[in-house]
DNA sequence: CCTTGACTTGAAGCGCGCTTCAAGTCGCAC
DNA sequence: GTGCGACTTGAAGCGCGCTTCAAGTCAAGG
């Protein structure tokens, strides 16, 4: 069993924010001693998949709802599904505005805004 | 010239957020019709440019950093080099998300959230 | 037993990106 | 000329994702 200090120093993340996460659902410690959580060291790898879901743009309250998904639960299964169809637009998004930044680096164009090849990458 | 509520309907901005970048240095009315800000239609692609760049995940700030860009800036054209870096690492994570999603679209496994290779793409 | 320092709580605070509000100005159709 | 509705401003407010604070509890080492 792991308290809130180390879950803290191996997840990189502030035990404020664990208890935040607890508050929003994402997260359960699997007891206490005394006051103080404890962990069951599986929380080691839910909180990696939160973390990376934070970072790919997800919000704690949207990862709350698929964490909280149920195995015949078509619904938020679909909504897996249509987050990835976002997720599609997002990436095409983001190696467009790479490529433009890249394209910056050898771009001699005076005001490099004014440049039309950086601006044509940058459609909606 | 626009009016203000014209550049508003066309970009599908709110004229308080256009306030509100011209405050942040990332706009700049071309004139004013007595207190009115009237707008070149150029600001449009430059509108075009700060909404990609605010989806793609820069903050108001940056965006006000690199629009400020000389010609010659080299700091600033590094600025984006390396930014576009950081976004190669973005555009991997999103990736794994994507197919951890798709995944999840067939995944059979009875908490979804256990099954190995749902968890394995979510690596940092 | 007693200290001590890491934990506990709820509430308040912060930075970001805007939106909303109150109060005022004014271009333009009539 | 007059009215009105769309604009102007600065300040305050909001939702998100935490962090910080104040006050209190308590496990563990000496």
């Amino acid at each position: 069993m792991l308290d809130i200090a180390e879950v803290a120093r191996r997840t990189g993340l502030a035990p404020s924010a664990l208890r935040f996460y607890e508050k929003k659902g994402l997260l359960t410690p699997s007891g206490r001693n005394g006051l103080r959580r404890t962990y069951d060291p599986s929380v080691l790898s839910r909180l990696t998949m939160i973390i990376c879901a934070r970072r790919a743009g997800f919000t704690v309250a949207e990862i709350a709802r698929f964490l909280g998904a149920g195995p015949a639960d078509e619904v938020t299964r679909a909504d897996l599904v249509s987050k990835a169809r976002r997720l599609d637009e997002d990436i095409a998004r983001l190696v467009r505005m790479r490529d433009s930044l890249d394209h910056a680096a050898v771009c001699t164009h005076e005001p490099l805004v004014e440049c039309p090849d950086f601006k044509r990458m940058l459609a909606p």
